[in-house]
DNA sequence: GGACTGAAACGAAACGCCCCGTTTCACCGC
DNA sequence: GCGGTGAAACGGGGCGTTTCGTTTCAGTCC
């Protein structure tokens, strides 16, 4: 009862239909992979998962609630431990870009992106999402600052936004198929600028 | 004749009210600073233009080509030239984050990334903008190392996909209004990781 | 436990509104 | 007249809502 407490979703009564709900979110998917966010529509979704309009907007109030709940779905990507810093955030980007390229992830993040340019619910959760709780580059840069890699005084805040900042560019640009030689070179600029004096 | 030169652009025949695509561009302009991207519409435009839709469609094959258009007329921001990169980064990034802020270049950008996801035409667009002619970045970066400021070996187009990664998504994510202490220290970590032994 | 009942969620269809991109048409200036 | 023009309307589609008749479940009474 005190489940599923996705403040997105109303929580009025309980769901009669149980599969209803996620046949709408596989809908929604298999939309947005097949036809793209040109194609994803609420009627589309609606089509796909044989459910009628009304009962999307029962629980969805808005395309963007949707598409927001279809992104966290996606399951996230592996945050890499080698013990060394650099080889750390390369390989976290490298399995973001396959990741994004592999799966449906990239164009539903893309989506999200361009929803929210036009969508104020959209836009708010991808500020949420950009400040939010500490993001994977900034949990890799901690555990860094733990084993002694980092300069005393370097902020973890701006060089993961640098990072992220990298890894959404490549992807609104359509340049995930970027080689390890190209991410390397930039993760180096970005490390060599705040490693500790030792390193 | 052979003047006016935009591809985008039909060039059957010869304009015979010049006002028309001007008022068209002021009007599309007007639209999206007052209206934001979800209102932007060739209806919109014209009703604003008091122009008929067909003539829009004339010189423009769709709106994603009108709305590049607009984003072109857009005055640059000027690139600063203290004799420091470090200076001229910050001040790059500061110039452009208050010409994002006060003019309507912000949002004209953030939506012609979002007309890109949905639009193959402004995709190509926004791709040739982000890899195409040496960005304002690059051109600070190669002044400095002209200077001797920049390490042996460093490449100019990371470290200006680095800063202009980072300016992308600050304006995606309504953060343009960043203080000087903050831009200051994310250039400086990619700085210290490109700077010449020297400095 | 089994049948009845009423509330709630359901799919389908249609609504009014808006926009797209196109076509038609009368107009007006060269 | 000819070519660009604005106005209007087209078919196609999506949005978010409403209506309608049906289904499904929870609670109740025996």
């Amino acid at each position: 009862m005190a489940e599923d407490a996705d403040p997105a979703r109303r929580s009025i009564g309980a769901r009669r239909n149980p599969d209803s709900a996620g046949a709408i979110l596989e809908a929604a998917e298999a939309v947005l992979v097949e036809a793209g966010y040109s194609g994803f529509s609420i009627e589309a979704v609606a089509r796909r998962a044989r459910a009628g309009k009304p009962t999307i907007y029962r629980w969805w109030p808005s395309k963007a609630a949707l598409l927001l709940e279809v992104y966290k779905r996606q399951k996230r990507v592996d945050i890499p431990d080698t013990g060394r810093l650099e080889e750390d955030l390369v390989g976290f980007l490298q399995n973001l870009f396959k990741h994004w390229r592999e799966t449906s992830s990239g164009s539903i993040f893309r989506s999200l992106i361009a929803e929210a340019q036009s969508d104020e619910t959209a836009s708010a959760a991808l500020a949420e999402y950009a400040l939010g709780r500490p993001s994977h580059t900034v949990q890799i840069v901690e555990r860094a600052r733990q084993r002694g890699e980092v300069a005393e005084g370097v902020d973890s805040a701006p060089v993961a936004d640098l990072i992220s900042s990298y890894a959404w560019r490549h992807l609104l640009t359509n340049r995930l198929d970027q080689d390890e030689q190209s991410i390397r070179k930039a993760v180096g600029y970005v490390l060599r600028g705040i490693a500790a004096p030792g390193n």
